[in-house]
RNA sequence: GGGUUGUUAGCUCAGUUGGUUCAGAGCACUGCCUCGACAAGGCAGGGGUCACUGGUUCGAGCCCAGUACAGCCCA
């Protein structure tokens, strides 16, 4: 049976994810004879299709689990989708308009049910790509947030939090998304810096020939100008505060207010203050008791007080104001400057800062242990130095908005009288109950309720706590035995308002952490160090990468050089590597497989070469835990990917593989399928596919042997034998390399056996490894000699001697300029240590290993120059 | 403007408590190689004043101060 060449990952991957999903490798229980490791994914939007960052995160989260399930914890990810309300209700939206359909002809209801429709049809697609990564989800958990039970945990924790006092109503400026139609909280809001002009205007002050000009890149506001506003240190206008400033064209009189916010060194030094449209001059407004004027409709035309600019757009609405004031005399001049615009993250429209009616959640008392339990290491970030960041957030908290002017989501349970006070409850009939209670007496009909939804944050705050059911009923199984969970892997974008938040809602729901580790992803950006996104164009299509280089490819490609935190500057050639490495062990494997068996004894070298492949996997096993315990999954997979390209592959297979033609030793192959299946296993988090492949591959297995459920090696200390064997195989790799080098200069090839002439301090090492020298540097013989040896090439290995006769091609011109070389260098390099040691206040404050080490250095390069010395002498 | 993080090979990044030959990895690059697993490969190489300046120390890529540049958060 000819095996491909190449790996073919497709029917592969396909094959196995049936597989498992078959057989229920996904699912979990609680289990008390086992560890729990939950995890619950970061719920995409429902509206979303798989993008890289996703890929990354998924591809990191999927690592941890199968690990933790190959430990034999009881592993459970929690899959779901997140209800996104403004992007999804803005997608919505553009679909009902392409049917001709415009929101605001259709009902609250009507609205809503082609917003599930779209749900049911689209919402499930982003899932269903994950599996196609290997996502080891345990899918018949799979929850949305807008399902029941989840928005019951909302309402709940909406009526709680307002019973203690922590949700209120509020008047404050908001981010508006003048084409969303809602208020967006900061964090949505994105900075983009435009070109831009600054309007320099005058204004006529009155009593007085004197004009007062400002400048401004938003000229269309100056009709809700309540004051113009100086330094009070600024000298050129001190005798101008107090007075009257007329408006042009409106001729309404503001008065010129004096205050320390005021930079002199902007503009003109004069700044005009309009409270209703900017947060700044908002909270000038309120200091200095100024008048607000609205001046917007919520969609960003101008209203009535616009006077001729009314229902015109507010950019408009700035070329015609502009170009009025230039013709009416007013403007100075005008000047190109750029300056940051926040926009809506999810409608790209300028963000009107606009003052309206709110709910708030307070933020303070939340904050306390969500903070103290961070900074005290209970909840570990990873990496450590996001901590300086979150603390600086949460002691600068600010209150929460929490509504959104939106219908797609969970309706805010807020029910007006008709006098506009209200109650809030979960539905209508509780409302009128605690009216009556509170001895109102009201009928159904006379409440209306809220028309706002809540910020979609309000219900991923509670997903580690309302997937495992632990709002509606506390005590269940899932939640005591899952909750809290043990990692949460996340972008640091989202730190504060979904992380922080989580940790909030944990310690007030449950009073416990809701996960022990959060391990935060870099960003995935492209060459030009831009974020990835669909908007740019700039990002590769997931699945086609999956289908061009592997799921196993591409998974490797993206940990490949992602440390934790750091940002990933993408590039195809990562999963181009992941599938030559793919490649690389589908080819180990092929020659594995091809091998002819004879019940012969192994020979030694291959004796050997077992016992130190054992003895180096055991050390490799080491770092691995040392990797994942700090969370360095690119260290950890780079290790992995060393231990079978180079030291099993290159080295190992090398030294085991039969001569050609010639049969292999029954023993070796059973001790090299046993390595070849602890390599696979620790490969299997990293590259699923292959791995459970090759696992069945190189055995025949019963029904549930299977390697996602195989148990992970276990890391110990390394016995002395095997620091010995580890040790001892150095050097003999080190006269491998020696030789190697002298084919290359010399150009002789591999097929010509060349014979080596040692001259050692123990011969012992030689004899054991001298088999696997022979096999990896086609060695005829290994001669131990007491002398220099004439006609030869030499070199070091260690302090040792190695001797190579090459005959005629010898040039002892160039050898002795070489030998030489290495003198003069190790001439130095002894001086130096010469030096620190000889220096009093070294050897006084160093450590004893540390001075040990450099008598240890001396002593050897003092061997080595009495070696090249002699050298040197024979050559003549 | 305030806060914060960073600057190490052509590129992307490691470098743990200051102490071996510590200046490293992967990719890229160069030379040789179709040798019976793999050219998506093998073997061997070249490449860095660790941003700059000063300080602490017997000793600094690592600690401290300042400078320059870049990023992120906030205003």
């Amino acid at each position: 049976m000819a095996i491909s060449k190449t790996y073919n990952p497709r029917e592969v991957e396909n094959k196995w994810y049936a597989y498992w999903m078959q057989r229920g490798f996904f699912r979990s229980k609680p289990n008390p004879n086992k560890k729990p490791f939950a995890v619950v994914i970061p719920p995409p939007n429902v509206t979303g299709v798989l993008h890289m960052g996703h890929m990354l995160n998924n591809t990191i989260q999927d690592v941890l689990v199968r690990r933790a399930r190959m430990q034999g914890k009881e592993a459970c990810w929690v899959p779901g989708t997140d209800h996104a309300s403004i992007a999804t209700e803005a997608k919505v939206v553009a679909m009902l308009k392409e049917k001709g359909i415009a929101k605001k002809d259709l009902t609250r209801a009507e609205f809503l049910r082609y917003a599930w429709e779209w749900k049911e049809k689209y919402g499930g697609i982003i899932l269903d790509q994950l599996k196609k990564l290997g996502a080891s989800c345990d899918w018949d958990r799979t929850r949305f947030t807008m399902e029941e039970d989840l928005s019951d945990a909302v309402m709940d924790v909406f009526i709680d939090l307002h019973k203690k006092g922590y949700i209120y109503r509020g008047s404050r400026m908001v981010n508006w998304d003048p084409v969303g139609l809602t208020a967006v909280s900061d964090e949505e809001v994105y900075h983009k810096e435009v070109d831009s002009q600054l309007f320099y205007v005058a204004y006529a002050i009155q009593g007085s020939e004197e004009k007062m000009t400002i400048a401004t890149t938003r000229p269309e506001t100056i009709l809700a100008d309540t004051a113009i506003c100086v330094n009070p240190h600024d000298e050129r206008y001190q005798h101008l505060i107090g007075k009257q400033v007329i408006i042009p064209f409106s001729g309404k009189k503001i008065p010129v207010i004096a205050d320390e916010y005021v930079d002199k060194d902007f503009g003109t030094g004069c700044l005009k203050v309009t409270p209703a449209h900017d947060l700044n001059d908002y909270n000038l407004g309120l200091k200095h008791g100024l008048e607000i004027v609205d001046l917007f409709n919520p969609d960003g035309t101008l209203n009535e007080k616009g006077g001729n600019y009314a229902g015109l757009d507010r950019f408009a609405a700035r070329k015609k104001f502009a170009a009025d004031l230039k013709e009416a005399g007013y403007l100075v001049k005008t000047e190109n400057i750029k300056n940051k615009v926040g926009c809506s993250e999810r409608t790209h429209a300028v963000i009107e800062p606009r003052i309206s009616m709110q709910w708030f959640c307070k933020m303070e008392e939340m904050a306390k242990p969500a903070l103290a339990h961070v900074m005290n290491d209970d909840i570990k970030l990873h990496p450590a130095k996001f901590k300086n960041t979150y603390r600086h957030w949460m002691e600068n908290v600010r209150d929460w908005c929490i509504s959104r002017q939106l219908w797609w989501g969970h309706r805010i349970p807020a029910w007006y009288l008709p006098d506009g006070t209200f109650v809030v409850a979960k539905t209508e009939e509780d409302a009128l109950e605690k009216l009556r209670v509170q001895g109102s007496a009201f009928r159904v009909g006379d409440l209306r309720q809220d028309e706002d939804v809540l910020d979609t944050w309000f219900s991923s705050w509670l997903w580690p706590i309302s997937v495992f059911d632990g709002f509606k009923n506390p005590e269940n199984e899932d939640i005591r035995y899952y909750y809290p969970t043990d990692d949460l892997v996340t972008a640091p974008e989202i730190l504060f308002f979904w992380v922080a938040r989580m940790i909030m809602a944990g310690y007030e729901y449950r009073h416990q952490m809701p996960f022990k580790n959060v391990y935060l992803t870099g960003i995935v950006r492209d060459k030009l160090g831009r974020k990835m996104s669909k908007s740019l164009g700039n990002s590769p299509e997931p699945l086609e990468l999956i289908e061009k280089y592997g799921a196993d490819g591409v998974r490797m490609g993206m940990l490949l050089s992602s440390p934790a935190g750091n940002d990933l500057p993408f590039d195809e050639k990562l999963c181009e590597q992941g599938r030559n490495f793919s490649n690389k062990i589908w080819n180990a494997y092929r020659l594995v497989s091809g091998w002819e068996l004879d019940d012969t004894q192994m020979n030694q070298a291959s004796a050997v070469g077992i016992e130190w492949f054992k003895a180096r996997f055991a050390q490799v096993l080491l770092e691995l835990e040392d990797f994942y315990g700090k969370y360095r999954l690119s260290d950890a997979l780079n290790t992995v990917y060393n231990l079978i390209w180079d030291d099993f592959c290159s080295v190992y297979l090398e030294i085991a593989k039969p001569e050609y033609g010639k049969p292999l030793s029954k023993k070796v192959y059973e001790e090299t399928i046993a390595i070849f299946e602890d390599l696979l296993k620790v490969l299997h988090p990293f590259m699923p596919f292959i791995s459970e492949e090759l696992w069945h591959e190189l055995r025949q297995r019963g029904e549930k042997d299977c390697l996602i459920v195989a148990a992970y090696p276990t890391a110990a200390a390394l016995a002395t034998s095997q620091f010995q064997v580890l040790k001892e195989f150095e050097l003999a790799f080190e006269v491998v390399t020696g030789v190697r080098a002298i084919r290359n200069t010399k150009q002789i090839p591999l097929k010509n056996a060349l014979e080596l002439r040692v001259r050692a301090n123990s011969e012992d090492v030689y004899k054991k490894f001298g088999g696997v020298v022979q096999r990896l540097a086609n060695v005829s013989a290994i001669l131990f000699v007491k002398d220099q040896q004439d006609k030869c090439l030499s070199f070091l290995a260690k302090t040792d001697e190695i001797f190579v006769p090459i005959g005629e091609l010898l040039d002892e011109n160039k050898e002795k300029e070489a030998l030489q070389k290495e003198l003069a260098y190790l001439e130095g390099f002894l001086e130096s240590v010469n030096k620190k040691l000889s220096n009093e206040r070294f050897v006084q404050n160093a450590k004893p290993e540390i001075i040990q080490n450099e008598r240890n250095k001396k002593a050897d390069a003092e061997v080595k120059i009495k070696a090249l010395t002699e050298q040197l002498s024979v050559i003549g």
